[in-house]
DNA sequence: GCTTCGTGATGAAACGATTCACCACAGGGG
DNA sequence: CCCCTGTGGTGAATCGTTTCATCACGAAGC
């Protein structure tokens, strides 16, 4: 054969099986009226021929969408991987395409997604907002059939009655008694719990949960306030640890904190003091990082199954109506115990 | 304004603005011969009405492609989330799309991917491949005109002449280079490098560099072997050192392995053999992931920058013939020094 | 015999853009 | 007066599907 092959298109399909477009089209799809024996020639003569309908003419006929949107906060985190991995397995499922773009905490990257998102007119966003006030919010109402889903390292706050957007997260509540529940355990009377400053809305239902259990089980909670990047919380560390030793309590200081990689941060505070996690002072992280496993010692998280969180996500784009778990979805969480839990002896 | 809103489109612009769908194309568009007070009549008119181009519409009529398909092999390896990271923002700045599917080492996803990304009528795709001669191999042909790239963490070998594959990866040889290089000038005389078992194509190209430099600079190398799986590696380590201490010779090994995958494997042995990496042992990974910076001691490492990867992959798609560096891209590495080589005195 | 079905098949109108082939018209040159 | 040219603009074809409205035709009901 010679060089140049074009497109094969439909029409091809059918003059081969000499039958009309139209024909054609309703045999491969199976709909309309048409004699099983035109069906078996028009499959023939597309197999032949290697014929593949053309995605965007479909797309554009019918309006329906077979690519979905997926815009990421930060493409540098690994816990986005897997979120990814979970779904691109089920839109593969389904059939559909993940157009995938990042929106690398920059508002104005992510309104120029949604935008474009929506003039390729796909059949649903799942994204990982920057806030809940930012572009996210202004988009939403303009595009009232597009079903959007928010995915999160951790949930956002419910969203007010009536809103359209679905959100997919761990269970920061269950997260939370989990750590509690692990260091209670391990003879712990005085957690504590690391929060953002206040006003950032990503930790809503930690804290509560947080200080719920500790009334419940008679522990001696106490809530820190601190930005969230490594130093900060390894400062955060060294300065409560040098003031609770100083304080002639010699009390054993458990953190907990809502990510592994802050968890490394109290490895490194430790470091600095010359003590020792899992005897001088304790933590559980929260994501069950790769890495985590890897510190030494491993450190203790709660873990949340992150395919399983695209899984789910991809679904209620894909059906919004028929989630049985209907639009917040909040996952079950694990604890992984590792050895960055002191056991107390009282 | 009531409830439903229809998707904005060129026809409605033009009515606005008084003008022919044609001129309104050509006025957005910058074709074609068009007053310039007309331009700017329809420019406002497109604003205020918020318009945006259908993507399938323009890709079917123009057959132009904004999307591109990047199909990888192991959604779950985080070298893998950069690569995407630095694609993201290529395509970005080409106003281009990432269609991203996993094939997960099966062979028949693989195929699956390649099709559905030709029924889309993207513009190129980017492919972490299975094997040399997989799915790829039979689709390259028959799809002339989609520019291909592979993609590796280490590259294949080059393809035969007149191949329209491009390929990029890291600079396997300049990586042992820097690692022999390292491991000398630490007093190492018998480095060891590790490869995957005869026939695994894909470490092309480190032996050739392994056997030059050591005759070169007059170093007794050895090359084992043994799959590149962590506990493979790991016994085979245990093996090989405890050889060397049982021969009398006190030899210390010091490994050159392909991935910190497989440094970590070397970490393991050396915990279950009672040494210490760094002192009694040395190794000398590959990829500077993330861990290897937690991993005690250090993980000393060849690195290269993955976002590169990702960039220059999608720049020999989106222009595939004005690339400089030509088709066959190795990328730039360098060492990252920790401390998991020692320091001999001889 | 004439109407009414049901079956199988078809032509053509969408979908929303791009673009080719014209056209109107004013001005200038011969 | 006629021809040509350059400018601004328009209608319609086209991309590859899906799908609506129609039709041919033989069987069946009255």
């Amino acid at each position: 054969m010679p060089a140049s092959r074009k497109r094969v298109t439909l029409r091809d399909v059918a003059t081969r099986a000499g039958v009309s477009v139209a024909q054609a089209s309703f045999a491969l799809n199976g709909q309309g009226r048409v004699a099983p024996a035109t069906v078996e020639r028009v499959r023939r003569a597309a197999s032949d021929l290697d014929y593949q309908v053309d995605g965007r003419a479909r797309a554009l006929r019918t309006g329906q969408r077979s690519a979905y949107g997926v815009v990421i906060r930060n493409m540098r985190n690994p816990f986005f991987l897997d979120v990814l991995r979970g779904m691109e397995v089920r839109a593969h499922r389904e059939g559909a395409f993940l157009l995938i773009l990042s929106s690398d905490y920059d508002v104005d990257r992510e309104a120029a997604a949604l935008r474009r998102l929506a003039a390729e007119g796909v059949g649903g966003v799942a994204i990982s907002p920057i806030g809940r006030h930012g572009p996210l919010a202004a988009w939403l109402p303009r595009h009232p059939d597009v079903p959007v889903v928010a995915f999160n390292r951790t949930p956002e706050p419910a969203p007010p009655e009536g809103d359209r957007l679905s959100t997919v997260g761990p269970d920061d509540g269950a997260a939370v008694d989990l750590a509690l529940e692990h260091l209670r355990a391990r003879g712990h009377r005085a957690p504590t719990l690391v929060m953002a400053p206040e006003g950032l809305a990503a930790d809503w239902g930690r804290e509560e949960a947080f200080v719920r259990r500790c009334a419940e089980w008679g522990l001696a909670g106490t809530v820190v306030r601190c930005p969230l990047d490594h130093d900060s919380v390894a400062r955060m560390v060294v300065e409560r640890v040098g003031a609770s030793a100083g304080g002639g309590t010699a009390g054993h200081e458990a953190f907990v904190v809502n990510s592994d990689y802050l968890g490394s941060a109290v490895y490194a505070a430790a470091r600095s003091l010359g003590s020792r996690v899992g005897r001088d002072l304790s933590v559980v992280g929260h994501d069950d990082l790769a890495t985590s496993e890897l510190l030494d010692p491993g450190l203790t998280t709660v873990g949340v199954d992150r395919e399983l969180l695209g899984d789910h996500a991809m679904r209620l784009l894909v059906s919004p109506d028929e989630a049985p778990e209907g639009r917040r979805v909040r996952l079950p969480v694990h604890l992984v115990e590792r050895n960055s839990v002191a056991l107390l002896h009282d």
